[in-house]
RNA sequence: GCGCCCGUAGUUCAGUUGGAUAGAACGCCAGAUUGCGGUUCUGGAGGUCAGGGGUUCGAAUCCCUUCGGGCGCACCA
C-alpha cells in the first residue's frame, strides 16, 4: 500500500522534475508516513523536501501536485496542510481489498521480494570460550538473531556466524586456570594467579578431568600439560555456550575459528599482502597498521609484536578478509559497547583490504543492567561474579527474555527488570502480545464448538464497519512496511513496539465487540478479519523468535 | 587528560535518514466490566526533550559549549 502511495507521488512529481531539468536520482529522501489519524492514512513531506531543489515554495509545489494526485483512484481525498504536507485518505474498499489478501491460515505474510546484489553476513555473540554467556551476550544474541530473521524476511540473503577466539594469551590463562584448580584438587598447594579466571565453573571442569584421568598430569611439566588443559577447557565451555544458545533458540549458519586463520597461514598472508601494498610498516621491531591514516584512529595499531607473535587484530583482519572473499557485500559485526574503540581499527582494515569502509557496519550493543527486587544487581566480568544468560532464561523464560531484549534500541542502555519480566500479566508486553494471539485462537475454538463455519468462502467484508475494525486492518497492513523500515534501519526493536500496538488495538476491540454471535454473516466477516490479524501477529513474533501460543 | 556513546513524563523507554499540538507502557487518580478465556477496558493528571547558544521556512533530531552519567584509551582478546 505504502509503495503505491510512493509511486503516485513520484509520478505526480515527474513533470516538475523534467521541467526543472533534473532527474530523480539526485532527489533527497522523500518520506511517506503514517501520520496521526486526523490527517488521514498517509502523508508526505515531498513538497518541503523538494523546495530547495526546485526553488519553489513548498505550498506551491503541493498545489501543483494536487490535481494529478486527486485523479488517482487509490485515494478518496488528498489535501494540503500545515507548511506543505500532502495528506492522503485511501478509499475504504481499497483497504479491505488489500487486507483480504493477507493469508487467513497463519502462513507466510510480509516477506519482501529478494534484494539482488547484496549478501549480508551478521556476526554476533562471538564470546570467547573462557566462561559462560552472561546477560549482555544474551542481548547481543537476541538482537543478532532477530536482525537476521528480519533481513531474511526483507528479502536479503543473510547469513549468521559465530567467531570463536580459541587461541592466544587469554586461552593460555584459561588453561592455566584449570591446571591450577586441578592441582589443588590433587592436594597440591597452588595459588591461582591474578590474571586467571576465578569462576566456579573452572573448578567443575578441573573436577571432570580428575574423574577422567586421575593424577596423570601431576608429573608433567607445565609446558606439556598446558595445551591439553587449554583445549579441554575451551572445548568444554564452548559446548556449554552452544547449549545455552540452542536453548535460547539461537542458531548459527556457520562457525569461524581464530585458530584456523592462524594455522592455515591466512594471518601471515594477509599481513604480507597489506605490507606489500603499503598499509603496514615496521617500527620498533613490530608491524603496525596505518589505522590513523586509513580511518582517523587515535594511533596506529600493532598487528605483529616484536616477539614475532601476531595480535588479535591481525587475526581479525584476516577473518574479515575472508568474509569479503566469501562474497559478502555487507558485513554486520555486533559487538559490546565496550568495543567502540575497535570500530576505527576495523574500518581501517576494511579500507586497507580494498573494501568500502561503509560495507562494514559494526553495531554496538549497549550494556544491560539487571534489576531485581527494585535494586540494580552489580556485575563484574573477570572476577566471575556475573549473572549468566542461563540463570536469567531459567528464571523468566525464553520468550520473555528475548522480547525484553528487543524492546529497546540496541544503542540505548537497557534495564532488565527480572520481577517484571517474570510476571505473566498485561504489564509485561510479551504476555500482552502473546495473549492477543491466544485469544484469537480461542475465538476459533468457540466458533467451532458452536458449529460455525470458521472460514466462510465469501466473507461479508462490507459488514466490518466498526471503527476499531478499520484501525486493525490498516495497522495489520502496515506489517510489510514495518519489515522494510526495521530491516533498513537495522532496528529489530521496532517489531516489538508494533506488536504491542497491534495487540492493544485488538484487546480494545475484543473488549467491546463479540466476534461469534447469532448473526452468521457478521460472524463470518469478523472471523475472517481476526484470522488475518492472527497471521500478522504470528509472523511478527516469528521475527523476534518468540512463540505464538494457542493457549496461555 | 584525550576520544566515543548517552541525557525525553514519577519509572522504563519510543520518536520513521530535520516536519504538523513530543508518544507508549508501567505507576498514580477516577470510572466501567454477570459476556469468546483468566492476565480486560475507558478517561485523566503528568514535559524547560539536562542548561545555554547557533544553523533554517521548521530542531528532541544537525553544529558549538557547559553540566551530569557510561565506556574506551595495550606489542590483551
Amino acid at each position: 500500500m505504502r509503495n503505491e502511495v510512493r509511486k503516485a507521488v513520484m509520478d505526480a512529481l515527474a513533470p516538475l522534475l523534467s521541467r526543472a531539468g533534473t532527474d530523480k536520482a539526485a532527489l533527497p529522501y522523500i518520506a511517506i508516513e503514517v501520520p496521526e489519524d486526523k490527517f488521514g492514512d498517509f502523508s508526505t513531506n515531498v513538497a518541503m523536501v523538494c523546495t530547495k531543489f526546485l526553488k519553489i515554495p513548498p505550498r506551491k509545489i503541493a498545489e501543483e501536485l494536487l490535481p494529478t494526485l486527486k485523479e488517482n483512484q487509490l485515494f478518496s481525498a488528498v489535501s494540503i496542510a500545515g507548511p506543505g504536507f500532502i495528506n492522503f485518505s485511501v478509499k475504504p474498499e481499497r483497504w479491505i481489498e488489500d487486507f483480504r489478501s493477507i493469508p487467513d491460515d497463519n502462513s507466510e505474510y510480509g516477506s519482501l521480494p529478494p534484494v539482488l546484489g547484496e549478501k549480508v553476513l551478521i556476526e554476533f555473540v562471538s564470546a570467547n570460550p573462557t566462561g559462560p554467556l552472561h546477560i549482555g551476550h544474551g542481548r547481543g544474541a537476541a538482537v543478532g538473531d532477530s536482525l537476521a530473521r528480519l533481513l531474511k524476511k526483507a528479502g536479503y540473503d543473510a547469513t549468521t556466524e559465530y567467531y570463536t577466539n580459541d587461541t592466544g594469551l587469554q586461552m593460555e590463562n584459561l588453561g592455566r586456570s584449570t591446571l591450577v584448580r586441578y592441582r589443588q584438587l590433587m592436594g597440591m598447594d597452588a595459588t591461582l594467579p591474578e590474571n586467571c579466571y576465578q569462576g566456579e565453573y573452572i573448578k567443575d571442569i578441573a573436577r571432570e578431568i580428575v574423574d577422567r584421568d586421575g593424577n596423570r598430569y601431576m608429573d608433567m611439566p607445565e609446558t606439556e600439560a598446558l595445551p591439553f588443559f587449554t583445549t579441554y577447557t575451551a572445548g568444554n565451555i564452548l559446548e556449554d555456550i552452544k547449549k545455552d544458545l540452542a536453548h535460547f533458540r539461537i542458531g548459527f549458519d556457520t562457525w569461524a575459528s581464530e585458530k584456523f586463520f592462524h594455522e592455515s597461514g591466512a594471518v601471515e598472508q594477509t599481513i604480507q599482502k597489506l605490507r606489500e601494498q603499503g598499509s603496514i610498516y615496521e617500527k620498533d621491531g613490530a608491524l603496525w597498521l596505518k589505522t590513523q591514516y586509513l580511518a582517523g584512529d587515535e594511533k596506529d595499531r600493532v598487528v605483529k609484536r616484536a616477539n614475532g607473535i601476531t595480535t588479535y587484530l591481525a587475526a581479525d583482519i584476516a577473518y574479515h578478509d575472508d568474509k569479503y572473499r566469501r562474497g559478502f557485500t555487507r558485513i554486520i559485526d555486533i559487538w559490546g559497547a565496550d568495543h567502540h574503540g575497535y570500530v576505527a581499527r576495523m574500518k581501517a582494515a576494511a579500507k586497507a583490504l580494498g573494501q568500502n569502509p561503509d560495507s562494514l557496519q559494526p553495531m554496538l550493543i549497549q550494556i544491560v543492567s539487571l534489576k531485581k527486587g527494585g535494586e540494580v544487581v552489580a556485575m563484574s566480568t573477570r572476577s566471575g561474579k556475573f549473572t549468566t544468560l542461563k540463570e536469567v532464561v531459567d528464571d523468566v523464560g525464553v520468550d520473555a527474555a528475548r522480547f525484553t531484549f528487543l524492546t529497546r534500541s540496541h544503542e540505548a542502555q537497557l534495564e532488565f527488570d527480572l520481577d517484571l519480566t517474570k510476571q505473566q500479566s498485561s504489564e509485561n508486553p510479551v504476555y500482552y502480545v502473546q495473549y492477543a494471539y491466544a485469544r484469537i485462537s480461542n475465538i476459533f475454538k468457540t466458533a467451532q464448538a458452536r458449529g460455525v463455519e470458521p472460514f466462510p468462502e465469501n466473507p461479508a467484508w462490507h459488514r466490518l464497519t466498526v471503527d476499531d475494525e478499520i484501525k486493525i486492518m490498516k495497522r495489520a497492513l502496515f506489517f510489510p512496511a514495518l519489515v522494510e523500515d526495521a530491516a533498513k534501519g537495522l532496528a529489530p526493536h521496532q517489531t516489538t513496539h508494533y506488536l504491542v500496538e497491534l495487540a492493544g488495538l485488538f484487546h480494545k476491540y475484543y473488549n467491546v465487540n463479540r466476534v461469534v454471535t447469532d448473526d452468521l454473516e457478521l460472524t463470518g466477516a469478523r472471523l475472517a478479519m481476526v484470522a488475518r490479524l492472527r497471521t500478522v501477529i504470528k509472523n511478527g513474533l516469528e521475527l523476534l523468535g518468540v512463540v505464538a501460543p494457542e493457549t496461555m
